[in-house]
DNA sequence: TTCATAACGTTGCAAGTGCAACGGAGTCAA
DNA sequence: TTGACTCCGTTGCACTTGCAACGTTATGAA
């Protein structure tokens, strides 16, 4: 029996994991038109409150080039205001306006019931499945 | 509580699917300097014997100009060669070479370690994990 | 047969990404 | 204080991708 494609965690993974992020992109690019890194940015946004463009970096797994773009774009669609960091000036403090918030919050009720649905969907694997992902993401250093 | 997005499941799948994808893309770019479409469509054809571009498409969730590119790629590289279809003289069949299949049945090698390091890795988890990947590509019609 | 329609693989092009380089700013040892 | 080094966010650039054409070939109804 010879190597099959369609049977490899790696690539199913992948498969999987592509199509659930294209249908949740769909959700609040309908909403609001946001990109993926705008979403992922915006979101960080919201729990975080004012940080700086490397923090988001570091916690989102995106490139600063494509996080300092995505926050100029929130910047200009009146969701972010960007402000100089007060004791190092190397640094810009983002954080969501009052419209971003609103925005936000809307966001978080489309995103709760995109996570239910999946639970649902998981069924009795649901534990299970998010422990599995939980071992491969703390396993970050192979 | 707010949303809190790493914690947030379409999330978590996509850098744990990235993050694992591109680990075992550095091995077969190490192993043979293949990017992931050339790997793909290599383990396809490995698999299939001799298809067209159409099929490799529908079944490795690439577009059509991805495998097009990728099978020329590799058809320079002597992995694969392209020939006619007798019939149907729009289809182009692909099939791997013999050079090819020597490639492919070392990086099955490869795949089949990773996989076995991956289920290990998720231990008591794998068979639940396995089973809810299969139930979110089963429901693919949202 | 003829002609409109669809399917095949390739190619052109706009958009996004990752990496490297940049100017500006902070740090720390000499 | 100076000067080398590091870090910040932005920008330029090469590369890949997804989509829409295109030419070619097959299909099917009139």
């Amino acid at each position: 029996m010879s190597f099959q494609l369609d049977q490899f965690l790696p690539y199913r993974l992948s498969i999987a994991a592509a199509e659930i992020s294209s249908r949740f992109a769909a959700r609040y690019a309908a909403e609001a038109g946001l990109s993926i890194p705008e979403w992922r940015v915006l979101a960080h946004l919201g729990h975080s409150g004012a940080v700086s463009v490397r923090d988001i970096t570091q916690r989102v797994h995106l490139d600063k080039s494509v996080v300092s773009r995505a926050a100029s774009r929130l910047q200009e669609a009146g969701y972010v205001a960007k402000s100089g960091h007060g004791k190092d000036r190397r640094l810009i403090v983002l954080q969501l306006t009052s419209q971003g918030e609103e925005l936000m919050k809307r966001l978080a009720h489309v995103a709760d019931g995109f996570q239910m649905d999946l639970l649902a969907l998981l069924g009795e694997d649901a534990q299970a499945f998010k422990a599995g992902l939980t071992r491969l993401l703390e396993r970050s250093d192979w």
